[in-house]
DNA sequence: CCCCGTTGTGTCAGTAACTGGCACTACGTA
DNA sequence: TACGTAGTGCCAGTTACTGACACAACGGGG
């Protein structure tokens, strides 16, 4: 009965983050998720292509807003300040969904598979935040190279929140910005030739 | 017959890569690939613990010899400075062993799954970066900014190195520390508000 | 020289993640 | 009311991986 579809995948979700916490992540069989759910085991793989997908589920919405921040973020800015601008919005979004969130992250920090999983969708979020870039005309190379560092500085300042949340996220995510410039400024240009071995 | 052991282990991973390239990762089973090793299913997965962890054997190799540049850095540089020197030493490697590390890296580039596992081993590597810096004396939250950011340019350098070899990999990385300094030194430091929606 | 502990291996049985194929059911629409 | 479509159940099959047990080679000590 294909009442809804929608309703289905949605119930798969909870389920399965209910029983990853309940048993983990390798302790739960697909059929046991889908048991929950109240659907078949083969209608699980139809919403989502393995195990872990299931927990990913919002990241393509996510990649879609993320785009959009740094395409609507005010002409002129520098590449660093588009990111920064972007990030604020992610980060809010991240603060205002906290409490639903955790769940979900207490579960991928403690299951490599999942982490592995989490790590190939950032990839796939800063390929997207380069491309937004590309399109407000910064130089490929340029964009490319501030989507990676300006996405591990984001994620830096997750983490020190996720430790430390008292201070929002916001600060730490300026703090980020603040000790990237602070580190960068201080390499020194000039190679300091060491003989090959 | 437990001749040596090791060469059974490199056998498994010369025949792995092969059958990668010839018919892809999906399409190779575990038992063609210890067929074509001579030994067992089973002493391939006695030897490495999945499929895809056979192609990335060397990587303890480099944890360690990160580390270990990072802390033989000459005494008093900055952070930044520090992961240069590692990075150069690392990207010498690189450099040398191209020809043989090629075909792996065709593979694992047309394979998610390979480049799953990849992501999560480079961010492993980030995290023995951080702690060597750690050693070193650089502040915990300082160390694991830096080494984030700065494997983030190292892998902007990997990447425009393979797209385009003509410029050895450490003109890459230079201009990526160079370029990383350019753009972090345009972001504003005031936060810009925009209104919550 | 033989005994023995260690290490690497083969074999077998079993679990569970996924996949393809086919039939069926609800639903919107002409 | 007939029909196309989307969502589902069921079944059979492949394959990644695991645990248990037995056996073979090697090394050292008596």
């Amino acid at each position: 009965m294909p009442r809804s579809g929608a309703e289905a995948r949605r119930r798969l979700r909870e389920a399965a983050l209910e029983l990853y916490l309940e048993r983990g992540f390798d302790q739960t069989t697909a059929a046991e998720i889908a048991a929950r759910a109240g659907v078949n085991e083969r209608t699980f793989f139809r919403h989502f292509p393995d195990k872990r997908e299931v927990l990913f589920d919002g990241d393509g919405d996510l990649r879609a807003a993320l785009a959009q921040a740094v395409a609507e973020a005010p002409d002129g800015l520098e590449p660093f300040a588009v990111l920064l601008h972007a990030f604020r919005r992610s980060a809010q979004e991240l603060e205002n969904t906290r409490p639903y969130s955790e769940p979900r992250w207490k579960v991928i920090a403690a299951t490599p598979a999942l982490r592995e999983r989490e790590l190939a969708k950032h990839a796939w979020l800063v390929e997207a935040v380069a491309e937004a870039l590309r399109r407000r005309g910064t130089a490929a190379g340029v964009a490319d190279l501030a989507a990676r560092t300006g996405w591990a500085a984001y994620q830096h300042a997750v983490q020190a929140w996720v430790d430390e949340p008292a201070q929002g996220l916001s600060v730490h995510l300026e703090r980020a910005f603040d000790e990237l410039r602070a580190l960068s400024s201080t390499a020194p240009p000039g190679p300091d030739r060491t003989p090959p071995n």
